[in-house]
DNA sequence: GAAATAATGTGTTTATTTTACACATTAAAT
DNA sequence: ATTTAATGTGTAAAATAAACACATTATTTC
């Protein structure tokens, strides 16, 4: 940010006693943090919601948010949230985008910058009985409060987009999964069938799966080989794709 | 953003009044929007840039940008921003990032949301001579003002993919341009060089571009074609593109 | 324990896309 | 008229993606 001013050009220079007062005063912003929180089960895609507790919006599912504290790092309110909610540490965050429409919140301006967490719902099944908050399908995701519609459908096409380019998808899964699963998860993701032999050349052929020597345990057919992703060898190997194409 | 509170974890359900007086309580933050304004001339990619009015930062260079107005939509801001130091309507314009770390800015807290801009630097040149403004080639930007160096890299990372996927290059060239003002500008941004025959074998291929049936004007050498890119096809024939590479 | 079931695991062929590469053509400048 | 410096074009090879079928293994059922 260069010049500071408010609504109106500029053409003096300001001194940062000036920009400082105008920080300080109250200029009626409150800035929020949304996470939209993705998790896998039984095959499916689903979100984590909670009821809102506002009148106008009475039984209507939103995003899980909360303001930005004003000793808070951005990001920091996005592990927060997520840390209250799930109990969670070390969860995968991504910031996807921010909305700023003057009237998108009915408590007056908030803007608020969303964000795109990838949870495995196994690890964290017993933390959210005790409230409001709920798994739901992403397929049956409907009018949710606010413009949490928008926000959601925002962060679901960023994931459909951002698993075919970057490794990220693997958060949904335990650490050790079989290729079915994998193919499950690209398949519900991208809300598409995909072919059961590319998909595995396709990801032998990248070559940064671990074959973790295990099989899947307690399946009612023949149990299928385990594997981790190796984050270290893709941080190593990951190449700077060029082309043109749209 | 559901239950509104202020880093403490809130069981209990606010009601809207509660929330209210949060949204407007003082909380020191601010918001400000940076432009990240790129142009294309003599064959480089540049970026605008204005001298830091700030003591601390005096003599280096920063981002265009000003605080949102407390009535004003977010994309909005980005927008009269570029007006302002432009003269430019109409102009392409894409939120990229928001930046909330507590100390990034001097005068207190300010997040910021970066949007970059891709502008066609013959339409303006006007505009700029009257004050602070200047054009820098990119690989010459160092030692911005603020945390606008990682600003300004982080959107030039962007634009480099996103060229790739989308057809925005084309704002930053004149509505006609011949393919090896094309190749140029994708062989700058990128920085790298690719096949002539190669490029206009893509480009053909895609068939978005339409040929104008004129020529090149008083170039010192055989004049090419120009063509103007069709938006209006592009829009009805882009297609979801379905594959995993990373 | 033999047979049926339901999944895993693997290879080849074809089509498509990408890359590499060279020469004739045109207009301007000399 | 010749030289120059760019435009404009096609083909062959390589790499990648898509289509497609059958043997194998562990479990379940009878």
């Amino acid at each position: 940010m260069a010049t500071v001013a408010n609504g109106k050009e500029v053409k003096s220079i300001k001194s940062l006693l000036a920009i400082q007062s105008e920080v300080q005063s109250s200029n009626r912003i409150a800035l929020s943090v949304d996470c939209v929180i993705f998790g896998f089960d039984e095959n499916k895609l689903k979100v984590l919601l909670i009821r809102s507790d506002l009148k106008k919006y009475q039984g209507k599912w939103s995003l899980l948010g909360d303001l930005v504290g004003p000793n808070e790092d951005l990001d920091a309110a996005g592990y927060r949230i997520l840390k209250q909610r799930t109990g969670l540490d070390d969860v995968y965050l991504e910031q996807v985008h921010t909305f700023g429409a003057v009237n998108r919140h009915p408590a007056g301006r908030v803007v608020t910058t969303t964000y795109c967490s990838l949870i495995n719902i196994r690890h964290h099944k017993l933390k959210i009985l005790d409230n409001e908050l709920h798994w739901h399908d992403v397929q049956s995701v409907m009018d949710l409060a606010f413009d949490h519609q928008q926000i959601f459908a925002n962060c679901y096409i960023w994931l459909q987009k951002r698993i075919q380019e970057h490794p990220l998808g693997f958060n949904l899964l335990p650490k050790k999964f079989s290729l079915r699963d994998l193919q499950n998860l690209y398949e519900a993701i991208l809300d598409t069938k995909m072919d059961r032999r590319n998909f595995r050349k396709k990801f032998f052929a990248m070559d940064f799966l671990i074959d973790i020597e295990e099989m899947e345990q307690d399946v009612p057919h023949r149990p299928g080989k385990l594997y981790k992703f190796n984050y270290d060898k893709y941080e190593k190997k990951k190449r700077k794709w060029v082309g043109i194409d749209f």
